[in-house]
DNA sequence: GACAACGGTGAGAGCGATCCCCGATCTCTG
DNA sequence: CAGAGATCGGGGATCGCTCTCACCGTTGTC
């Protein structure tokens, strides 16, 4: 409220008497310039460097309803822990999207607006701060299949574009690996390696991604002549996934080589493996899915199913511009192609 | 543009004709409740629970001339690689910055905007972005102590707080850790572990907090009874550290206690103590700085001095808003004490 | 040569909030 | 019970911008 000394920034009103024309021609030339005389749109140029003009975004989103800033919403369960942000800065995963996002963003002058959406309350302070306006959309990025948030985001009709499928269906745009494709890598790989008794581990079979990725692996290894693989289910986590190891040795203690559907789950199964005298890579051969930090913390590092994270990243604030230029415009998903990273555990 | 079937959100005229008052008071139960019969407030509340009014940010901020909303600005030297953001990410010191920051400001219902000032053009768009009024203002996290922002905003007369003082002097609050007392802690911790000869690997001396480090070890060490302490400039990175610590062995073959002043340059330095034949930390002790992800990949992990980040990041957007409440406020830093992590290097 | 068409410009009406200021009501005192 | 003071509500101006629309001068066409 105090405000003695700052000399109040010029105004398009300013800028047009400087310039000896009306404010509408100066506005055109500051926007997109559409049928401006170029020696006004220079004196109107110069009248910008005079003055040091610049625009007021509040001001121009009053009118245009628009504010020119996407939001970038970290959405997980409500059981996260106090340490939330600190978690998903760390994984290297969640770089990549932001490296994505700010590639495709910043060269159209737009920044994201980080928020996190880990409990109830703070979804809804999301979804407030998005129908104020605070925002045009939303990029989101769930660490759990089961999170509310699109749904929430749907109903209210705000423009929203996710990373990876929504484990219900829910009508929104959203950007996803080809599992089934990812799935298929693994396979080929394992089977390349000269293995002959493959397993998989797959994900929880309630979550689209878990079954895409065990239909992908199966029929690429019916395609190798391996009609049927044994599979274990697990839960995405790094226990499950041991458990997953467990049975899945009991009843076949001869294998030598496992698709585990996510790198926690092979993080996981790796000390079993271990535990009952099997060599990975000799006498086991692992594959992973994600690529994410777990997959270079274990020991062997895991050959894994890499997403072209920045790539989507990019896609979906792409996608989510066009959603906000376009609000009629219908959800859409895109489909990216994963590839084998090779590490030393297959 | 096209905007046919979405109705038009209700605005505070709406909601004033609901509860049959003036927009003038629904604004004030709206904001800080001055001077409104708690009737007329009932009222106001149901009318705004019935007409589902959220308050349009844009107008609002048009007038009060503030966004409600700060920018988180990352800023490195003109050198870095185009992975940037992605190495940002992946530090924890990054994460628990934003955590902080997060802790603190949403609570507020303030939402951090994402920017990376890396290059003289992304400084430039975000002091454009600044002065649009995108946001009040910055928390400046830099990874470089020679970055030009600081002094940008300084001039611009933007408000703004810096994580650690600026290499120059400039008119702008910061908040900081009391590296004096850092480097004590390591010295006591050293001394306590029986090392007789003791050396340090400092920053580089034109860095005002690399200074402190030295100054600090060297006054904790003559307390206690070494007058004098070998020491080796190095330039804060692994490579710096690695010549530093050749340097040290080379004039100083019988050391048995290193405090490193950063984790990066201590990572450099304890493979050359490998390659000398000395264990650590049995032969020499190593103590680091700053509790950075370097400092638990080296191998051993690293005894080092924390930083409390998240009380100095959440005392950072404290500092900012002060400095939005009241923009005659003169700059001010505040100091926070470290915390020794002991580890198996020492 | 007159009329239509069109590119270029300016005037003015909002967008949806805040807040100043004045008038109305209420309360308390002499 | 009247008047002063305090409290409370409403009208209206205003923030800085965009956008529609009307206007004007020029050019093209029959």
């Amino acid at each position: 409220m105090r405000q003695e000394p700052p000399p109040p920034s010029p105004t398009l009103e300013d800028v047009a008497k400087a310039a000896g024309v009306s404010r509408a021609t100066v506005s055109r030339v500051v926007n997109g310039i559409r049928n401006v005389d170029s020696a006004l749109q220079d004196a109107v140029r110069q009248a910008i460097a005079a003055t040091g003009y610049v625009p007021n975004r509040a001001a121009r989103s009053l009118v245009t309803r628009r504010t020119g800033s996407v939001a970038l919403v970290v959405s997980g369960a409500d059981d996260e822990s106090a340490s939330f942000p600190v978690e998903v800065f760390t994984d290297p995963f969640f770089g990549r999207v932001v490296g994505g996002i700010v590639g495709f963003l910043r060269p159209r002058g737009i920044h994201p607006l980080l928020m996190f959406a880990e409990t109830a309350e703070a979804r809804a302070q999301v979804l407030t701060a998005l129908r104020q306006g605070e925002a045009d959309g939303a990029l989101l990025v769930s660490t759990h299949a089961a999170d509310p948030l699109p749904r929430l985001l749907a109903e209210a009709g705000l423009p929203a574009v996710l990373f990876a499928r929504p484990a219900e269906p829910v009508p929104i745009s959203y950007v996803d690996v080809d599992h089934r494709a990812g799935a298929k890598l693994a396979a080929d790989h394992l089977v390349a390696r000269g293995r002959k008794r493959i397993a998989t581990i797959s994900g929880p079979l309630d979550v689209p991604a878990a079954r895409a990725r065990l239909a992908g692996f199966r029929d690429a290894m019916a395609a190798h002549g391996h009609p049927f693989v044994p599979s274990a289910e697990g839960g995405f986590t790094a226990e499950s996934g041991e458990q997953a190891m467990e049975r899945l040795l009991a009843e076949h203690p001869g294998l030598d080589g496992v698709f585990v559907a996510n790198d926690l789950m092979a993080q996981g199964a790796l000390p079993v493996l271990r535990r009952h005298g099997l060599a990975v890579p000799d006498d086991v051969a692992v594959v992973g899915f994600d690529d994410s930090s777990a997959a270079t913390s274990c020991r062997p590092p895991l050959t894994t199913v890499r997403h072209p994270v920045e790539d989507m990243a990019a896609e979906m604030a792409r996608l989510l511009l066009e959603h906000v230029e376009q609000p009629e415009h219908r959800p859409a998903s895109i489909i990216f192609e994963p590839a084998l990273v090779v590490r030393a555990s297959s």
